[in-house]
DNA sequence: TCAGTTATTGTAAAAAGTTGCAATAAGGAA
DNA sequence: TTCCTTATTGCAACTTTTTACAATAACTGA
């Protein structure tokens, strides 16, 4: 299955149009493993549209996160990096080494309806990037 | 107390100096009850020392967070605030009305709890955004 | 108090991300 | 197919954040 005919009706649905932009950011995203920067998507997607600008690369990636079909990361210092959206998970990074591992959802389920309970807010998002010292910087450190 | 008083040893304890900068910076964000960004932070500052400058601040904030003087806290879209790190405690955030809510971290415990029998890692920090709909937002959306 | 060490700052330039607006083109309707 | 509406893009200017490196000044020890 394309990403054509994976992802334009998601965009339809919605009442959005599907774009060679779109179209190649989201190629990009989907046979790229990992989490992208918005820098890496574009030099990426570019190969595939050399027309494609850096401005709509930022405002794609925004607006494909706000629809479901990438996950914005908060990878630290401010910075947003993007995947596509095939399962909710978090990160775990190391801030010595910068080791990643990744957090399933499913943890923070209970947390999800603790919050929600006591706040009244319904959750919708929430890529987190959890900090802290992986096992073997910790037998480096005081 | 004065800043200068309560901030100074923490930071000699752990080997870095006090200046000028990192005092007006400290008092900025001790002064002004919720989290600035960092021009505003800069722009606060600046009628305190006019000779700061912006590198400073930025410089000066992250400084401050990794050594637990100050909170950053994700506002999405990759933006980064800091308060004075009173209390530990997160961010509920609506998507429609910007209304927020603080999250106790207390909540947080036994998720973080979790997560460190799961990967071995010691959790350090995590100033986390949650986003979701407020009970006054949710009752005008579909 | 003074000199030495080096953490910290400022400068300037680059990189990253945002915004307004006119031009373009995707998709629905005729 | 062709026209029309308007979502979407590109451009250019701007704001925000980062980086390299030389100059400065905070603390330590004599």
């Amino acid at each position: 299955m394309s990403c054509a005919d994976e992802y334009t009706p998601q965009l339809r649905a919605r009442g959005y149009r599907m774009t060679p932009q779109r179209l190649a950011i989201l190629h990009t995203l989907h046979h790229s493993g990992g989490h992208l920067s918005p820098t890496e998507v574009y030099e990426k997607a570019l190969t595939q549209l050399p027309s494609l600008t850096e401005t709509t690369v930022y405002r794609t990636l925004e607006f494909l996160a706000e629809n479901g079909l990438a996950h914005p990361a908060h990878m630290g210092s401010g910075h947003l990096v993007y995947e596509i959206a095939h399962h909710e998970h978090h990160h775990l990074k190391c801030r010595v080494c910068g080791a990643e591992l990744e957090v399933n959802h499913t943890l923070l389920k209970s947390l999800y309806r603790q919050l929600e309970l006591a706040s009244g807010y319904r959750l919708t998002d929430s890529h987190l990037t959890f900090f802290g010292l992986c096992p073997t910087c910790q037998k480096g450190e005081n």
